[in-house]
RNA sequence: CGCGGGGUGGAGCAGCCAGGUAGCUCGUCAGGCUCAUAACCUGAAGGCCGCAGGUUCAAAUCCUGCCCCCGCAACCA
């Protein structure tokens, strides 16, 4: 049975826009799966949305919608994103959904059985025009509250809270003792760092009066969950969870931000699945954010990338490439269109494209498109040493992928690309073409090319899929290959017939406002 | 002394956790090639890897201190 691989990105909430960062989690997510997949593993592959809460309540309420209709609608924004980007979810769970509202209704009862939730009370300053409480950090400089706030009373409310202090030792000590929970190392440091305060308990209810739009408490009709104990469990309601098991899928990969990993996912994530008697996620896989020059990204500043312009100029995979070559995994990086521009031109274009559009032309050209079979007696020194050197950069890639540095995947893929390039210069087919009595080692040369493309496509299908494919079709059609860490120098089959030689990546015009 | 990250040839970045020829893209200079998307290939110039100590046969990489830059927090159910 081939070994199991799940994966999850985090659920995002929908009341905005997707943008950005959310697109860079997906592809980083589906870049695993697809790698994972074409691996030979039994991959499942999880992403959805996160549409509870009073925000999502107020923003319906404010369009005058019913929060399902403003959630559907919003929904389809997201996913519409992420169909455009190629990410092979094989599940999209919505927390509206009722087989995910069970599952965390089977929780909270259960969890209430044990004593792990008990009631109590929360007291705060509220402030009725915005419909929320208020907090220490509301404050003007003063101390007073905005007058956006109007005016703020103080307010007592019953509500549930899940036991979290009681758990806090044991967190510590997994922490200390897997140091490679969290990736990259050095966020489990944060985590840590949080944990030496004693954290208090959770609160995981609101009274329905004023928050409506939530999973009822199984135990108390008049409340509902709030915040992450709805989230959170998204990542295994979906999978199957009954109270007493688990699907085998569990425990899987997490695929986060880094602004949620404290308190959510390196505290309350693992202490529910403590208290359920689950094991924690195998691993928590946190990455950085992008900013764009130099500074955070928001839309109050107006400097946030839309990912959708960009797949309509650049196409679905310079976008996935820039993505993926541009940040270090965990990271962050700094998004800047002239650095997309140049990566698409150069690397994707110049390297890649144009080395599939020469090997296409030149067997269209030379050989009436039909790829030559060349029998392997006739290799040289020259295709040893290529083959050596492009099955090595398979090898590094496969080895990055593995660590999850996916920039050094890429980086040490493309220096397979490059020797394909070299090799053409090398033994220069154009010249061999001219003389007839060269024939036969310009068809070990167009096939060793082919050959090579053949190969790498592979593993340029886990980053860049379309791109792939169409290499695939221009080379004749060929079936995928696995992806392994020393694969065999591939064979195409005889008489195989390459198709129209069509740039896959064409020059751009720099856009005007550059 | 709050927590964490960063400071690497002209630009932007990897490498650092598992010490041992300083890597990638662009730019510059010189040459080659003409199959190909004005693309490709070769060679060269250009780095005291923030500063100062320490450990080591050996440090961009580990340890200590300092200087800049950037995020996150500072009783947010």
């Amino acid at each position: 049975m081939a070994e199991k691989y799940y994966i999850t990105t985090a659920i995002d909430y929908v009341n905005g826009l997707p943008h950005l960062g959310h697109a860079y989690e997906k592809v980083l997510t589906d870049v695993l799966a697809r790698y994972h997949r074409r691996h030979g593993q039994r991959v499942f592959f999880l992403t959805g949305l996160d549409e509870h809460g009073i925000k999502v309540q107020q923003s319906a309420q404010k369009q005058g919608r019913d929060p399902q209709e403003f959630c559907d609608a919003m929904a389809a924004n997201f996913e519409n994103l992420y169909r455009k980007l190629n990410v092979s979810f094989d599940d999209f769970v919505r927390t509206t959904q009722p087989r995910h509202k069970q599952v965390v209704q089977t929780c909270l009862q259960k969890l209430f059985d044990a004593g792990e939730i008990y009631q109590g009370v929360y007291k705060g300053f509220y402030s009725p025009r915005q419909e929320q409480f208020l907090t220490e950090k509301d404050r003007a400089a003063d101390g007073r509250f905005p007058e956006i706030f109007g005016e703020v009373i103080e307010l007592q409310e019953d509500v549930y809270y899940f036991k979290l202090a009681k758990h806090q030792a044991w967190l510590v000590g997994h922490l200390q003792q897997n140091p490679d929970w969290i990736f990259p190392s050095f966020r489990a440091k944060e985590v840590l760092g949080a944990l030496e305060q004693p954290i208090p308990d959770l609160c995981i209810s609101r009274p329905r009066a004023r928050l409506a739009w939530g999973v009822p408490l199984p135990f108390d009709a008049e409340q509902v969950t709030y915040v992450w104990f709805d989230a959170l469990l998204s990542y295994i309601s979906v999978i199957g969870y009954d109270g007493v098991t688990v699907s085998d899928w569990w425990p899987g990969i997490n695929v986060i931000g880094k602004d949620i990993l404290v308190p959510a996912h390196a505290i309350y994530w693992p202490i529910m699945l403590r208290a359920l008697g689950l094991p924690l996620p195998k691993l928590l896989l946190v990455h950085g954010w992008w900013t764009q020059n130099k500074e955070k990204m928001s839309k109050s500043t107006g400097n946030s990338v839309d990912p959708l312009t960009l797949i309509e100029t650049y196409g679905v995979d310079a976008f996935r490439y820039f993505v993926m070559r541009e940040m270090a995994v965990g990271y962050d990086a700094d998004f800047s269109s002239a650095q997309f521009h140049l990566r698409y031109q150069s690397e994707l274009g110049n390297t890649l494209g144009n080395l599939v559009n020469r090997a296409v032309s030149m067997i269209a050209r030379y050989r009436g498109g039909v790829i030559p079979a060349a029998g392997d007696a006739a290799l040289t020194v020259s295709e040893e040493n290529l083959r050596c050197e492009v099955g090595g950069a398979v090898k590094a890639f496969c080895d990055n992928m593995d660590k999850i540095q996916v920039h050094i995947a890429l980086m040490e893929l493309w220096k397979g690309i490059i020797r394909v390039n070299q090799y053409a210069d090398e033994n220069a087919p154009w010249q061999l073409a001219k003389h007839s009595a060269d024939a036969g080692r310009l068809d070990v040369v167009l096939a060793e090319m082919a050959a090579a493309i053949y190969l790498l496509a592979g593993e340029i299908g886990c980053i860049l899929p379309a791109t792939a494919e169409n290499i695939l079709s221009q080379l004749g059609h060929l079936p995928p290959l696995p992806v392994t860490e020393n694969p065999a120098w591939p064979s195409i089959p005889a008489g195989t017939k390459v198709g129209k030689p069509e740039p896959l990546f064409p020059r751009i015009e720099l856009p005007v406002s550059e």
